[in-house]
DNA sequence: CTGTTAGCGCATTCAT
DNA sequence: ATGAATGCGCTAACAG
């Protein structure tokens, strides 16, 4: 690995000339760029990252923490994450947090020591006690996927959301209305309250609680699927009803349910899930879903804690509430 | 932030001692050793890694190099890799090629100015340009996914999945046999050898080919659903046909096309997908696939690399091969 | 426009 | 067992 010192040697210059040259900042003339561009060319020279980040406090280092790598909606944000961060001369680094505020909290410790430029981070809960360090931290930070008042945030009306769920299933005519999920939600929030403005009588809506969880199995969509067997073996009722889950694979599993009791979709039951993960298009029937805009998540998010860093931002507090967007498909 | 400078004055050692009780390395007295920590406790040390990779070149990063991110096989690798890594004091650098040689070369050239430690790659094609790159950077390598005589490898046996699969539609009762995917792979000659020699006339196989990408999106499925309707509409073979696929998802896309046309399953069509992804438990009919050791796979190649990156390995090359299980369902 | 100098925080060698 | 000194490769004043 050569180093500036040596470039320096072999154009004539000092090193000092050559650091400028890099970070092409101050007045360097044309023809003493050229000579060292030439080495820089011919001994295949790139400035150590590790020297860089000591002397500047600048590592080009952005640290994603997310509760679970592996669930597929995440995926798609450290795609579009770290498209735009590579562009722009950043390296990601990834963090689990699975979820665990412990693991969470040990994580944004050590982010201070490594000297990373800014943290993107979709908490494991919105009290955990990582907060409290990140806050302190003075990190460039970016929360995505939910809101915390104390950091700047990108992320989905999930109220807006089950809003949407509720209006579709009432143009569809429906009559009797489920939630799948927890209710400490803004999604069963928005869904609760629209269909009660709109003057459904509560007993019309039944709540079937799967507690929450980030990780994402199939054990979900099983679970899913035996509470709302066991649900339609005991139900009378027989007008339309309205299914809206808190995540897809609930939704299949519900799904599933409905098919096994030789039930109709969407005639008798009209299922929406949430998130619009590619599976909503492979399944069959198709599953009407509502989509979180990813992409413009993860690339508002990074973008942002760009500007952050480069300090082209810093009028406070500034958050983002995209809107989500219901795809329609065969379950409705 | 506090510096070893720190914890130096307020324990009245030198910065020198301090280095060797963090390190714990060479000999300190257990009473110098007491103080130092107590300070470092009380001022929340944490060595700070630029500079401990520039004085040592060990910057306890690793790169991970992945042709596409957000594909759920490599999603669980990720999990693995980056669980253990973090328990070793570890962090992951995430880098995506997009499958696209030009990025992959430029991320392997940025590698050696990072001082990563080491590198765990799965390469978006065997004769990518970055190989020789990688071979030349002279950094502990694990190659996973596929193999490559020039690095440490850490594999699965696709042929004897291909094998696997072909057994399988032969003890089904099987007169013939399709084969969705592009033919240069192991899984598809491990396939086409055991039915071979198990004497089945070469016209009784039938090659779907769909082209290979890494990119795991369910135009995917559409298009091997398409491809498969128009195959099947043209058939006038009825004999229980094995029908292999390359992966989980065409696999979908043919179960939907035998579906449309009324055909059954298994008893006209079992079908086989590849990487048992969670979807094979989600979808109805739920779906027989080969399942590959994800977690082993990364568990095995991140232990591997951090004992070569600590010397304890290096007796030349080692590759693993890890044999894949077919897991039965209902396609089957 | 360019060279000199002084750190950044730590590991490490050489004394003691 | 410990301190002093040196250097890792680079940035950022400070001179000129």
């Amino acid at each position: 690995m050569a180093t500036m010192k040596d470039i320096a040697n072999k154009a004539g210059v000092s090193q000092a000339t050559v650091s400028r040259v890099m970070s092409d900042s101050s007045s360097v003339s044309q023809k003493t760029k050229a000579m060292v561009m030439e080495w820089v060319r011919k001994l295949d020279f790139e400035p150590n990252y590790s020297a860089r980040a000591l002397a500047s406090s600048r590592s080009y280092l952005i640290c994603l923490v997310l509760p679970d790598v592996m669930n597929p909606y995440f995926a798609d944000i450290i795609y579009h994450v770290e498209k735009i961060a590579s562009f722009n001369g950043f390296n990601i680094l990834l963090c689990n947090s699975d979820g665990d505020p412990k693991r969470e909290v040990d994580i944004l410790k050590s982010l201070k020591s490594r000297q990373v430029d800014g943290v993107l981070i979709g908490f494991s809960d919105n009290h955990s006690p990582a907060i409290k360090i990140l806050r302190d931290s003075e990190l460039p930070t970016v929360v995505i996927t939910q809101f915390h008042e104390d950091f700047d945030c990108v992320a989905v009306d999930h109220y807006a959301g089950g809003e949407m769920a509720a209006r579709h299933f009432m143009d569809q005519g429906a009559e009797y209305f489920i939630y799948q999920g927890h209710t400490d939600d803004d999604k069963f929030r928005g869904y609760y309250n629209t269909l009660k403005d709109a003057g459904i009588p509560e007993d019309r809506l039944d709540i079937m609680d799967l507690g929450h969880v980030w990780y994402h199995t199939p054990q979900r969509a099983h679970k899913a699927y035996r509470r709302a067997l066991e649900y339609l073996q005991n139900r009378k009722y027989d007008s339309k009803t309205g299914v809206f889950s808190y995540n897809d694979l609930s939704a299949f599993g519900f799904i599933h349910a409905v098919q096994d009791m030789h039930l109709t979709i969407p005639e008798q039951y009209s299922i929406v899930g949430f998130d619009d993960t590619f599976m909503c298009q492979v399944m069959r029937p198709t599953l009407t879903s509502i989509a979180q805009p990813k992409e413009e998540i993860g690339q508002l998010a990074i973008k942002y804690l760009l500007a952050k860093i480069d300090k082209k931002v810093d009028t406070g507090r500034e958050s983002f509430l995209l809107t989500p967007r219901l795809v329609q498909r065969e379950t409705t």
